[in-house]
RNA sequence: ACCCAGGUGGCGGAAUCGGUAGACGCGCUGGUCUCAAACACCAGUGAUGCAAAUCGUGCGGGUUCGAGUCCCGCCCUGGGUACCA
C-alpha cells in the first residue's frame, strides 16, 4: 500500500461495525484530518459500553492481576482534578497488564455510608440514601468521561443492603470468635466454651489472655462454669469475643445527646455549638484488634508498601518491651500494676502516679484527701488527651494520701494522681523515676518530691538522665551494670520475688465500633436480659429502618431508637451503627463476586483473584483504613474464609494535587477620623472607626506593592496615582458634590484584605478579568479597580484544592476543551505520582499538542490517512524500540511522568524523520493505549483492526535496534567537561586513552605536560587529571 | 519533641550504579506563515560576561580523579504522631 492510500470511510456501518461514520452533533461528520477529541472520545465511550469491552470474567484458566483503587466517598462537591490522579495511574497499570495477557480485575465502587450525607439530612430532612444516590450518579458520570477500564458490572455500594448484609455477617463472625494466643489465631467461641466446660479458666491462661479481662474476671473451675446461669456465661464470654461490648471512654456531649469524635472537640467544648463535653464511660461495641498487634506488626515486613506507611503503622501499633511491676498497697488489699520499659531504674522510684481515670483512685484515697482528689479527677479526666498534651508545661496533680510498698526495698512510696498519665495506655499507672524520666522529673520538681539519681554521671538537679547507654548507680544488685544488662537482671529479680514479669505492651487500642449515628450499617445484635445476642444469619441483612428525624432521641439514644418496632422477636435491637471504616475493611473481596447472594464471595472467586496485586490510594489512610483492612483480612483468614492473611501485596500512595488559589486585594477604606493627607505617613496602629461599607475598591497586586514601596510619599508618582484613583472612587460612590471623602490606614495590616477569588475568572497566570469578576455579584457593579498598567493582577498561592478556597479545577471543563486523553496524559505528566504538586491548567497545552502531533503522524492535512507499509529504517526502529523499552520500564516502576516525556520525544523524532510507517506507528499505538485509550482505539481502528486495541499484545522492545556503533565521550579535565570526542564502541579503554591524548585540542590544553592520571569509563566519560 | 517525605532554572519536573546537571513540557524571546489574529512550524532560553571563562542542585564541612547522588553537622517546607511510662 502506498503512503497516500487512505482508509475508505464506511458509508453505512453494518451490524456491529464501528461507529466510523456516526454523525455527531447534529449531523456534522468528523473531519478525519483534524484531531477531533470530542467525536473520537464520544464514539469510543459508546462503543466500549455497548461491547462491554471492560467486562472481566472470573476465568481460572488465565493468570490474574488485581488492581484496586481506594473507593471514594461520594461527596456533594463532585470530583476535582485531584481525585482521578490515582485512578488514572492504576488504570494505566491495569490496561498494561491486560496487554501483557493478564485477566485484570480493576473495579470501582462507593464508600457510600458517611457523615456528610447525614449532616445534610439533619439540615434538610432529605434522606441520606437519596443524597447518596444523586452524588454517586454524578461521580459515575464524571468517571465515565475519563475513560477508565473499570468493570462497572462489579460496582459496589457499602450502603446497599446486598453489600452490608455481608459487613454484618463478618461482624457476627467476629462476635462468634475469640483469640487463641497459643495458636495465634481467631477460633470459634464454641471452642472456648468447650474449654471452660472441660478445665475452667485461670487468669494466667496464656491461651486466652485478652489484655483486660484478667483484672476483672477471677479464675473459675469447670464445675463453677457449669453452675453459672446463661446470663453470667454470656457476660463472661464478652470478655473474650473479638466483637464485644466494652465500657469505653467517650466524649459525651449532653446538649447534643451524642458522642463526639476527638476532632469534634475543641478545648473541652463541642466544635459545633460550643456545648460542654465530658469524658465518660459508656457501653460501646469494640473490636479486639489488639489481639492482632504482633501479627499486624510482623506482617509489615512481607509487604511491598512504602516505608513511610509501614513506619506509621509500626508507630501506631507502638510495641514496647519492658516489665509489669506490682506495688503492694500498704493500707488496703491489692496492688498497683505499672508497666515500665526501664525496670533497671526501679531503685529510683520515689512515688507512683495514677491516671485520673484509674479505678483505684477512688478506693485508696484517704478520707482527709477525698474532696481534693475528687475535685481534681473531675476536671482532669474531662480534659481530652489532645488537650492534656497541648500544654506540656502545665504540671498538675494531687496526692491521694495513700502509700504502696517498693517491691525491692520495701520502703513506703506515696501514690499521686496526675493527668500526665493516660488511662488508656499500659496499666494507667506509672512508677515515677524522676532521676530517669523527664516527665516524672517535672512532676517531682513541681510538687517538691524527692529526686534520686539512678545513673552514673547524672546531674538530677538540672534534668532527668534518660540516656540508654548509662551505667546504673543505684545501690543494690544493679549497681555498675549498663542499662542493657540491668533491665533483664531487674526482671529476673521481679519474677523471683513474684512481684512482676516481663511484658510486651502495645500502644494500639481496641477499635471503637459503635456510632451514635443513623447513616451506617445497623449492628446485627439484639438484647435479652440486657445481654447481647447475635442475630441469626437468616435475619440478615438487618435493614436500616425509617426514622422521622436523623437526630438522637430526647433521652439521648441514637437515631435508630426512633424507629417504630426496632426489635427482633420482641427483643430490642442494638441502636448504634457501624463506623465508616466497616465496609471498606473487606470491600476488595466483594468485587471478586459482587452479586453472590449466598456468600460474601464464592470460594472459587476468592481463590482465583486472591490478594490485591496493586492498591492505590492516599497516604492519609495510613493508620486508619489500612490497619483495619489488614486486621479483617487476617481474621477472615484465621476462620478459614479466605486463603491469605494480607489484603494487598503492593501499595502506592498518590500525592495530592494542590490548587493554586488567587487572592484579590481590597483596600480597607474609612469614611472618617483620619486625615492622612496632611501627615502623609501615618503609622497609626489602632484600627480606625468609621469603616466604610459600600462598593469595594480593589487594587492590583503589583500596584499595591509599588504603592507600599513608595512609602506613601505624596510627591511619589505612585502615591499620587492611587490617591487620585481613590478620589474618583469616592466621587463615584458618594456623588461628585457630596464633599464626603474616603481614608485609608497606611499601616500594612489594616490597609487591605486579601480575598479568595475564583480562579476561573483569570485570563492567565495572574491577570483578573475585571469584567467577568464584576458580573459574579450585583455588589460589584459599582466596585473600582485600581491598576497602573493595563492588567489587573492578583496574587497566587499553592494550597490544598478546596471549594472554600475557590481554587477547584473541574475535570469536566478540561475534558470539554481538551478531551479525556489529554487530561489523563497531563495528570501523569505533572510529576511523580507519589509527590504532591500544584495543578496548573496552562501547562496542559503541551500534552494536547503532543496528541495532535501524534495524530498527524497518521494523517496528512490534505491527503488524509497516510500510514504506509514501507519497511522502517534503522533510525525509525531505534526511536520505536527505545520508546517501548523506556515506557515499559517506567510503567513497571510507576514513573508515568517520564514515560509521557518519552512519548513526546518519540513523536518529535518521528516527525523529524517524516516517518508514517505502519511498522513503527502500530506498536506505538498499543504502547500509548494505556495512557490515552480513546485516540489509540481510533487509530487502531483506522489501521484496519476490527477488535479493540485493548486486546492487542504488548509490543516487545528488541535490544538489537538500540546498539550504538560509537559513543561521544565527554572529555573532562579534573572533572570539568571541556570537549567531546567520538570513538567506536569497540575501542577498549587503553585505545580511548591513547586516542584522547593524541587529540590536538587535548594536547593544547595539556600545554605539553603529562597528565597525572587518565580515567576512562567505557561508554561514560574520560577524565584527565593534571 | 519524635517519625516520614522533600528542597535542582521564571514554573512543573529529568538525571539506572558516584560519570556531560537542567531531559520533556509550560512560560518567555526572535523568526516563518497570515491583511491580521489564532493555530502551526523553525531557532534560542540556568546565572554573570563582549568574549575567554567563571559560578551553579537549601547551608557548612568531608570522602573521591569526579558528588544533585555517598558520609558528618545544620537550616527550611510538607505530612503524620505523642506527657506512650
Amino acid at each position: 500500500m502506498s503512503s497516500d492510500a487512505p482508509c475508505p470511510p464506511d458509508p453505512a456501518p453494518a451490524e456491529g461495525a464501528y461507529f466510523r461514520a456516526c454523525p455527531l452533533d447534529g449531523g456534522v461528520f468528523s473531519n478525519d484530518m483534524q484531531y477531533d477529541h470530542k467525536a473520537i472520545e464520544e464514539r469510543w465511550r459508546k462503543k466500549w459500553k455497548a461491547d462491554k469491552t471492560y467486562q472481566v470474567p472470573n476465568d481460572p484458566s488465565r493468570p490474574k492481576y488485581y488492581v484496586l483503587d481506594m473507593f471514594p466517598y461520594p461527596s456533594g462537591a463532585g470530583l476535582h482534578v485531584g481525585h482521578p490522579l490515582g485512578y488514572i495511574a492504576s488504570d494505566i497499570v491495569a490496561r498494561f497488564q491486560r496487554h501483557r495477557g493478564f485477566n485484570v480485575l480493576h473495579p470501582m465502587g462507593y464508600d457510600s455510608f458517611g457523615l456528610p450525607a447525614e449532616q445534610y439530612a439533619i439540615q434538610t430532612g432529605q434522606h441520606p440514601a437519596k443524597t447518596t444516590e444523586e452524588n454517586t450518579a454524578r461521580y459515575r458520570e464524571q468517571l465515565d468521561r475519563i475513560g477508565f477500564s473499570f468493570d462497572w458490572d462489579r460496582q459496589v455500594f457499602t450502603s446497599d443492603p446486598a453489600f452490608y448484609k455481608w459487613t454484618q455477617w463478618i461482624f457476627l463472625q467476629l462476635f462468634d470468635s475469640w483469640y487463641d494466643h497459643q495458636q495465634q489465631q481467631a477460633r470459634p467461641i464454641q471452642e472456648l466454651v468447650a474449654r471452660f466446660e472441660a478445665q475452667g479458666w485461670a487468669p494466667g491462661d496464656a491461651c486466652a489472655l485478652t489484655g483486660d479481662v484478667e483484672e476483672e474476671l477471677g479464675a473459675f473451675t469447670a464445675a463453677e462454669w457449669a453452675a453459672h446461669d446463661e446470663r453470667t456465661k454470656q457476660l463472661i464470654l464478652q470478655g473474650f469475643r473479638l466483637a464485644y461490648l466494652s465500657n469505653a471512654w467517650v466524649n459525651w456531649c449532653p446538649a447534643l445527646g451524642t458522642v463526639l469524635a476527638n476532632d469534634e472537640v475543641k478545648d473541652g467544648v463541642s466544635e459545633r455549638g460550643g456545648h460542654p463535653v465530658e469524658r465518660k464511660r459508656m457501653p460501646q461495641w469494640s473490636l479486639r484488634i489488639t489481639a492482632y498487634a504482633q501479627r499486624l506488626l510482623d506482617g509489615l515486613d512481607t509487604l511491598d508498601w512504602s516505608e513511610s506507611i509501614k513506619e506509621a503503622q509500626r508507630n501506631w501499633i507502638g510495641r514496647s518491651e519492658g516489665a509489669l511491676v506490682r506495688f503492694k498497697l500498704t493500707d488496703a488489699a491489692g496492688d498497683i500494676e505499672v508497666f515500665t520499659t526501664r525496670p533497671d531504674t526501679l531503685f529510683g522510684v520515689t512515688f507512683v502516679t495514677l491516671a485520673p481515670e484509674h479505678e483505684l483512685v477512688e478506693v485508696i484515697t484517704s478520707a482527709d484527701r477525698k474532696a481534693e482528689v475528687r475535685a481534681y479527677v473531675g476536671t482532669a479526666k474531662n480534659r481530652s488527651e489532645r488537650d492534656r498534651q497541648a500544654d506540656v508545661k502545665r504540671v498538675s496533680g494531687v496526692f491521694t494520701g495513700a502509700y504502696c510498698r517498693h517491691p525491692f526495698t520495701g520502703h513506703e512510696v506515696p501514690i499521686w494522681v496526675g493527668d500526665y498519665v493516660l488511662g488508656g495506655y499500659g496499666t494507667g499507672a506509672v512508677m515515677a523515676v524522676p532521676g530517669g524520666d523527664q516527665r516524672d522529673w517535672n512532676f517531682a520538681t513541681h510538687f517538691g518530691l524527692p529526686i534520686v539519681a539512678v545513673t552514673e554521671g547524672a546531674d538530677v538537679t538540672k534534668e532527668a538522665d534518660e540516656r540508654k547507654d548509662a551505667i546504673i548507680s543505684s545501690p543494690g544488685f544493679l549497681k555498675g551494670l549498663p542499662v542493657s544488662a540491668a533491665i533483664p537482671r531487674a526482671i529476673d529479680e521481679l519474677v523471683k520475688l513474684g512481684v512482676g514479669e516481663r511484658r510486651v505492651n502495645y500502644r494500639l487500642r481496641d477499635a471503637a465500633f459503635g456510632r451514635q449515628r443513623y447513616w451506617g450499617e445497623p449492628i446485627p445484635i439484639y438484647y435479652k436480659d440486657e445481654v447481647p445476642y447475635a442475630l441469626p444469619e437468616s435475619a440478615l441483612p438487618l435493614v436500616l429502618p425509617e426514622v422521622d428525624k436523623f437526630l438522637p432521641t430526647e433521652t439521648g439514644e441514637p437515631p435508630l431508637a426512633r424507629a417504630t418496632d426496632w426489635t427482633y422477636q420482641g427483643h430490642p435491637l442494638e441502636t448504634t451503627t457501624m463506623p465508616g471504616w466497616a465496609g471498606s475493611s473487606w470491600y476488595f473481596l466483594r468485587y471478586m463476586d459482587p452479586h453472590n447472594a449466598g456468600r460474601f464471595a464464592a470460594k472459587e472467586a476468592v481463590d482465583y483473584w486472591g490478594q490485591v496485586d496493586l492498591y492505590v490510594g492516599g497516604s492519609e489512610h495510613a493508620t486508619g483504613h489500612l490497619l483495619y483492612f489488614r486486621f479483617w483480612t487476617k481474621f477472615l483468614c484465621d476462620r478459614g474464609w479466605i486463603p491469605f492473611d494480607e489484603p494487598a501485596k503492593k501499595l502506592v500512595n498518590q500525592g495530592m494535587i494542590q490548587g493554586v488559589s488567587a487572592k484579590i486585594f481590597r483596600l480597607n477604606l474609612y469614611e472618617s477620623v483620619l486625615d492622612v493627607s496632611e501627615s502623609g505617613k501615618s503609622d497609626i496602629e489602632k484600627d480606625l472607626g468609621g469603616r466604610f461599607i459600600g462598593p469595594p475598591c480593589f487594587i492590583s497586586f503589583d500596584t499595591l506593592d509599588l504603592w507600599i514601596k513608595s512609602g506613601f510619599e505624596p510627591s511619589h508618582p505612585m502615591d499620587a496615582f492611587v490617591r487620585d484613583q481613590l478620589n474618583t472612587h469616592a466621587q463615584k460612590v458618594f456623588g461628585r458634590e457630596s464633599g464626603r471623602t474616603l481614608y485609608y490606614n497606611p499601616n500594612r495590616e489594616h490597609l487591605y484584605s486579601g480575598l479568595y477569588c475564583p480562579i476561573d475568572l483569570l485570563e492567565d497566570q495572574c491577570t483578573l478579568s475585571i469584567e467577568r469578576f464584576r458580573a459574579t455579584s450585583a455588589d460589584l457593579a459599582e466596585a473600582s479597580f485600581i491598576h497602573h498598567v493595563d492588567t489587573f493582577v492578583v496574587s497566587r498561592e499553592v494550597e490544598k484544592m478546596s471549594k472554600s478556597k475557590l481554587n477547584v479545577v473541574n475535570p469536566d471543563d478540561i475534558i470539554e476543551r481538551y478531551g479525556a486523553d489529554t487530561l489523563r496524559l497531563y495528570e501523569m505528566f505533572l510529576g511523580p505520582l507519589e509527590q504532591s504538586k500544584p495543578w496548573d491548567t496552562n501547562g496542559i497545552e503541551g500534552t494536547f499538542r503532543f496528541l495532535r502531533k501524534f495524530w498527524h503522524l497518521f494523517h496528512d492535512e490534505q491527503a488524509g490517512f497516510r500510514v504506509s507499509d514501507e519497511a522502517p529504517v534503522k533510525a525509525e526502529l531505534k526511536v520505536l524500540h527505545a520508546t517501548l523499552k523506556k515506557v515499559q520500564e517506567d510503567i513497571e516502576k510507576m514513573s508515568f511522568n517520564t514515560s509521557v516525556a518519552q512519548f513526546m520525544i518519540a513523536v518529535n523524532e518521528l516527525g523529524a524523520l517524516k516517518c508514517h510507517k505502519r511498522g513503527v506507528l502500530e506498536p506505538l499505538v498499543i504502547a500509548l493505549a494505556p495512557f490515552a485509550p480513546h485516540i489509540a482505539e481510533e487509530l487502531w481502528d483506522k489501521l484496519g483492526h476490527r477488535t479493540s486495541v485493548t486486546l492487542a499484545p504488548w509490543p516487545k522492545w528488541d535490544a538489537q535496534y538500540l546498539v550504538e556503533d560509537s559513543f561521544s565521550y565527554p572529555i573532562s579535565f579534573n572533572g570539568k567537561t571541556r570537549l567531546q570526542l567520538e570513538f567506536p564502541i569497540t575501542l577498549d579503554p587503553k585505545g580511548v586513552e591513547a586516542a584522547v591524548l593524541a587529540d590536538p585540542e587535548v594536547q593544547q590544553r595539556l600545554e605539553g605536560k603529562a597528565p597525572k592520571k587518565v580515567i576512562v569509563v567505557p561508554k561514560r566519560i574520560v577524565n584527565i587529571v593534571v
